[in-house]
DNA sequence: GCCAACGTTGGC
DNA sequence: GCCAACGTTGGC
């Protein structure tokens, strides 16, 4: 069955438009256990993923992308210069997953997170709430169609 | 740049 | 196993 999800990316460092351009991608740097969980345990081929630009003004939805490929090792991890590396983490006992997603579709604007805030429909999603840091987040179906249906 | 929220670390 | 200290996230 198919899922949903929002993944939360900083558009300086990958956005949107660089999904557009490289077609895919591998969601290297993730190094929080209940978001690794997600993707290692959750994440299916077809799952349907709603695009977040965080740490930008304005933050929100910028488009859709599908995962492609299912969790295997986040190899930044075990290279001392990449700025995801982690020690603890090793190629025959790696910590670190990682999925790859491909790109499907930018909005024509972005879906803030004021919009969302302010929207009655989608009170219940995780993003809204204060403090929500997880930077892998579940939706609910009826949430991530009404988003495709109203604002794409 | 500030700071609240939250996750992780490490001493005990 | 508790919890204070610390580091990070990310909206504002």
């Amino acid at each position: 069955m198919t899922q949903y999800w929002l993944m939360k990316s900083e558009p300086n460092v990958y956005s949107i438009d660089d999904l557009k351009a490289n077609s895919t991608t591998c969601w290297e740097g993730v190094r929080n256990y209940q978001a690794r969980n997600f993707m290692r345990d959750d994440m299916k081929i077809g799952d349907k993923v709603l695009f977040y630009h965080s740490n930008t003004k304005p933050p929100g939805i910028a488009g859709l992308a599908e995962v492609c490929k299912l969790a295997y090792p986040d190899h930044f991890a075990f290279d001392p210069k990449s700025k995801y590396y982690d020690p603890k983490s090793s190629p025959d006992k790696p910590t670190w997953q990682m999925v790859d997603v491909k790109f499907e579709r930018k909005f024509n604007s972005l879906v803030s997170l004021n919009e969302i805030r302010e929207n009655e429909t989608l009170q219940n999603m995780m993003v809204i709430r204060k403090g929500s840091r997880l930077s892998i987040q579940k939706v609910e179906k009826p949430d991530y169609l009404y988003i495709v249906s109203t604002y794409s």
